[in-house]
Order: structure tokens, then sequence, then C-alpha cells
DNA sequence: CTGTTAGCGCGTTCAT
DNA sequence: ATGAACGCGCTAACAG
């Protein structure tokens, strides 16, 4: 089978390369009669180019990466599908690389990432990460980095996030509001920003609402889920005064759930429980939990467009600007009242 | 900012290219001394081949392409988070492409990928897709291909999927061992061979139990699910008699279970419900539902191994085998009768 | 062991 | 409006 490429189109239209491959990128330089001519033959045979020698010749691969956590994950998984459409709608083809919040994952792949294989480059940083050297020597590369979601506050450049900070304080005078006065924050323990920002909110809210911040209430959870189960209980039943909580995770959300039904708490008239989730899981449950939800979809989607500007326009260093997104607060009821 | 390449490295270090390049690629044909020299440098400086134009030249990517309905669902999160991690063990990348069920979108992708751009390609086809003309025009220019979960009868290739039949047999199996005896099903139509295969099995194993597969006990949801809703509802009110349901979707038995809820069904007293499920959900609500899960990760972990021992042997044609990996069943009952 | 040469397929000069 | 020639960065064949 012989190949399809610009020579052998150009030896069956008795012409030059050179004319082909003007014809097929619409040059003005050429006549419509010849154009029509190439473009004919161009897909009875089904030309595709050369992906890898024009990215070559051009310096520009149509393609951006994503450098994520996890993938199994519904804020993840609905973030690359908004980037993905907007990747799609300019043309750009989409690398994705997981880290699983490995540091040494995450070295690895951004510096496989310095041979020119993408044009630019989405990126949530692993949990574990404290030092940015390789992100720096990566943007060193003039290669443009937007962070989205867990951002690196240490490099100077576009980031999308939701509003943190305000969510924590909307969730937490949430829950005071409906007659909360022992709001517990449940939060998974890390050095990342958010988890940071989200308890300045809870903290807040509570004083704005001349309620006093309680250490005992702060519940630093870990990775495994068994063990957050059996500390969340040891929390209840230590504290049998607490009527809100607050979870900064969904699975801490889900797993209070649990606990309270175990301990014969009822929900909401005992406690009431508002937790950060983008899976529909919190609603599905009898009754269902109140939840903040980010706008995980558009978060990726607007992450992606500012990138593509900023790779189209070939400009490398991007404005360390910060987009923040609203998240929503759903509030719900149990409808079995009726 | 001069470029690092090859080339500079050759001339700091005084030798030819081709030396350097060999040196980089570890080669039995270079001495060790110089081996030294080079990596030193290409370390000190950061050196990256550029993956194009080793590409270009050695006709062979290190990328396949993954092309999935949506990556919003936890199946084929999970089925990527598998397949990432195959790639990355081989040292392969993974591109990601999005039909979102839409058959123009899923030509559109194929023909883009005819541009040589990957080595391999790991398939679950659009639901609507009836036509495979494009698949097999993309098969003929010699890339492998391996499909899984939704795969297409009509190309010879690799295919990995989940024993849909017996799954189906199985999970009505259950409801009949747990004594319904009007066992509903309800699927989502449309023409992939995949919900064929579960409703036979609900259909042989009724009547291996010595009942009478009835017709109007088959509900064919739609894509929307307010509808679903509905045309649960009249089902359940039309046919007291219901017993057991069958859902060949997480989304269908999440539906039938609110609407037994509303209609004052008890759960599982006056129905049992058994679904189709790779998400949380189902076992979250109270009382928790029995499922059918598929193994996604394995599933896209073996589809990728599979695909890229093709590739590395530059086998193009793939034996027309059908790996099929086992579902696993989750009885779930309320914990809440202690 | 090392250097020289010749492309991979394409886009962009510079000619005509 | 078209063709000839060069080079993107790298690898492979052939010399020595």
């Amino acid at each position: 089978m012989t190949p399809v490429n610009l020579k052998s189109l150009a030896e069956q239209l008795n012409m030059s390369i050179a004319t082909v491959s003007r014809a097929l990128r619409d040059s003005h330089e050429v006549s419509d009669a010849t154009k029509a001519r190439v473009r004919a033959l161009a897909t009875a045979l089904n030309y595709e180019p050369n992906a890898y020698a024009s990215s070559l010749r051009r310096n520009l691969s149509k393609t951006i990466g994503v450098v994520i956590p996890k993938v199994a994950n519904h804020f993840f998984a609905l973030a690359i599908n908004g980037i993905e459409e907007a990747a799609r709608q300019s043309g750009y083809h989409v690398l994705i690389y997981l880290t699983h919040d490995d540091y040494a994952r995450e070295v690895s792949i951004v510096q496989h990432l310095k041979g020119g294989r993408i044009d630019g480059l989405l990126m949530s940083v692993a949990s574990g990460t404290e030092d940015f050297a390789h992100i720096k020597s990566l943007q060193e590369t003039n290669l443009p980095i937007v962070f989205f979601d867990r951002v690196c506050a240490e490099v100077a450049t576009a980031k999308v996030t939701t509003n943190d900070y305000e969510s924590g304080y909307r969730a937490t005078e949430h829950l005071i509001l409906a007659g909360c006065r022992h709001v517990a924050h449940l939060l998974i323990s890390n050095n990342l920003s958010i988890g940071q920002f989200r308890q300045q909110g809870y903290l807040d809210a509570l004083q704005a609402h001349g309620l006093t911040p309680d250490p005992d209430l702060v519940l630093h959870g870990v990775m495994d889920n068994e063990q957050n189960v059996a500390l969340i209980r040891e929390l209840l039943l230590r504290r049998p005064d607490i009527d809100g909580v607050f979870a900064s995770v969904e699975r801490l959300a889900i797993s209070t759930y649990h606990v309270c039904k175990e301990l014969g708490r009822r929900i909401p008239e005992d406690v009431k429980i508002i937790g950060f989730s983008n899976l529909e899981a919190a609603a599905l449950l009898d009754p269902p939990l109140s939840t903040i939800t980010q706008p995980a979809y558009e978060i990726g989607r607007e992450a992606a467009k500012i990138l593509l500007r900023a790779v189209e326009k070939k400009k490398a260093v991007l404005p360390a600007q910060s987009i923040v997104l609203e998240s929503t607060l759903f509030e719900r009821r149990s409808t079995a009242s009726e």
C-alpha cells in the first residue's frame, strides 16, 4: 500500500509538492482550479497530513497536556470534559497524565513534557507536592501553563479555582442559620491551599455569628476511609453537643451520614450535614445531604480557553491572574415529609 | 536562549550528532567514557529529545489514542485510569477524545487519527453508530485497534468486554431465587450489543426457572431521565404485581428506587431491585441496592495491554479474539434491621 | 568505537 | 501561479 502524503499526491497530479501543500492550506497564491483538483484527490485518497512532520516543521503540535492527580473522581472527570470541549473547538488534541498524588510521578511526567510534545499545559498539582522546581523549570522552556483547582502559589501564571473561602463561609453560615450552635469541620490534612481557605471561611463564619471556634471540633481526616469513619465516630461520641457538620470532602460527608445513622443521630433533626460534593451520591441519600458543588466542567473549560488563547498568541508568559468561579450551594430537604 | 538539542550538545562536546544520539540511547557501540560525558551535559542542560522529530524519523509516536463516548461516567473514568497505568508502564502517552455518543463527531475524530498521530487505538463506540466504514478505513492504515466495553462486531479485531449475558442471567436469577415471580427488565434502547446480551440473559434465566417472559415487563428507557421516571411510574402502577426489577443501567435502578419510595412500595419487601452500576451511589441508598459491577479498571488495563503488545510487535492486525472479564454481583441488605 | 550522509513529511523561503 | 531547494531534530545506513 503506497503511502498517501504530499509527495504521492503531487506525483499523481503532476505538480510540485509545494503547490499541493499550499492548495491544502488554502493559500491565496494558488489558482482555484488547482485547489479543486488537489482537494478532490486528497479527499478521494483520504489524505490526512502527518501530524509529526507538521509539528516538527512548525514547532507547534496543536496538542495540550493535562496533568491531574486522578480521573476516577467526578470533579476531574467533569473538568476533563470541559477541557476536551474547549480544545476540540480550537482544533487541539489532549494528552492526559495521572500523578495519583505521587510527587515522584509528577516530576517524571513534567520532565517528559519538556520534549516539546505539547503547546500548553493544564495542571492540578499533586497533594504531596511541596517543591515546585520541576514546574518552574518547565515554565522556563516557554511553555504556557494554567493551573486549575489545585493551584500552585509559588509559580506565577494564570489560575482557575472556585471561591473556596467563600464556600466554606457560606456552608458554615448555612448551618448556623439553620440553628446549629456546635458546628464541626471535617477536612483532609494536607498542604493544599484549598483546605486552608475553606477552613478560614468556616472560622470566620463562626466568628461573624458570635460563635467561638473550638479546635476540638476540627477533624483532620486521613487517606484511609475506614480510619476516617472511626475518627468521626469517636468525635461524635466525645462531643454529643455537635449539631452541625461541614465536610470539606464528599467522602467525609457520606461517612458522617453513615456514622450518624449508626449512632442513632437523626438527620437533620439532631445533626445537619453539608459537604463539598461533585457527585450525585449525596443527593441520593435518604434524607439527602445539602452540598456545595463546584462548577467542575466550567473550571476545566475556562482554564483550557485561557491556555489556548495564550498558545494561539504565542504568549509564553501568562499574567498571574486568578479566575474564581462560583460554587453552588444546594439545600436539600427530605421529600418524605409530605 | 539557545535550544538544547543534539546539535548543540554535539558542538559543546566536540563530537558528532550521531555519537551523542547513540550515547543517549545507550547504544552498545559507544564507549562508556563518552556515554558518561554526554549524559553529564545532557542532564546538566536538562536535555529532552524532541518527541516529534523522533516520531517522524522512526514512524512511531509512543502514543495511543482513546476514543470514548464520555468521561464523566465512573465506568469510563476507571477504564481510563487502567489505560493510563498500562500505557505509562510501557512508556506510552495517552491522547483522549470524547464522542458524546455523536456519530458525526466520532467520524471526524477517527478521520483525524489517520494522520499517524497514534500507534494504536482503544475505542468504545458511540451508541448511535451503525455504519463502521470510518473505523474499517482507519484499520486499513495498519493501525492496531482494540475495542472495549462497547465493541463493534463488524470490525475484526481484539475486544475486551464483560460477561454481559451471564451478568444479566445471574442478576435475574438472583431476584428469582429471592422469591420474585414478576421480574421487570429496564434497559436503554439502542443498537448496542451490550443491551441485547443482558436482555437475553434475563430471558433465559426466566425460562430456566419456569417463568414465562412477559414483553409487557420490559421497559425501553430513553435518554431523558425525567421521561424515564414517568415511564417507570406508569409501569409500576400498571403492573402492581411486579416484585423484582433488573435495571441494565444504573440511572434506571436509582430512578426505580425513587419511584418505589414515592409509590409507597417497600424495598426490598415489595420490590427487589438489582442494577448494573459502577458508581457507589447505589450502595449508599437506604436500603442499599444490590448491584452488578463491571471491572472497569481491569477492562481498560487489559485492553491497553493487548493493544500495546501488538504495537510493540508491529502487529497491525490483531486476532479477532474476545476477552471477557467477570462482573461482580454485590448483594446488599439493609444494615438498619439490627 | 566514531563521523558522514541521507532521509522521515512537511512548510517556507527564493526563484521563475 | 508554480517549482526547486532547504531544514525542523532525529535516527539509521554506511564508512572508516
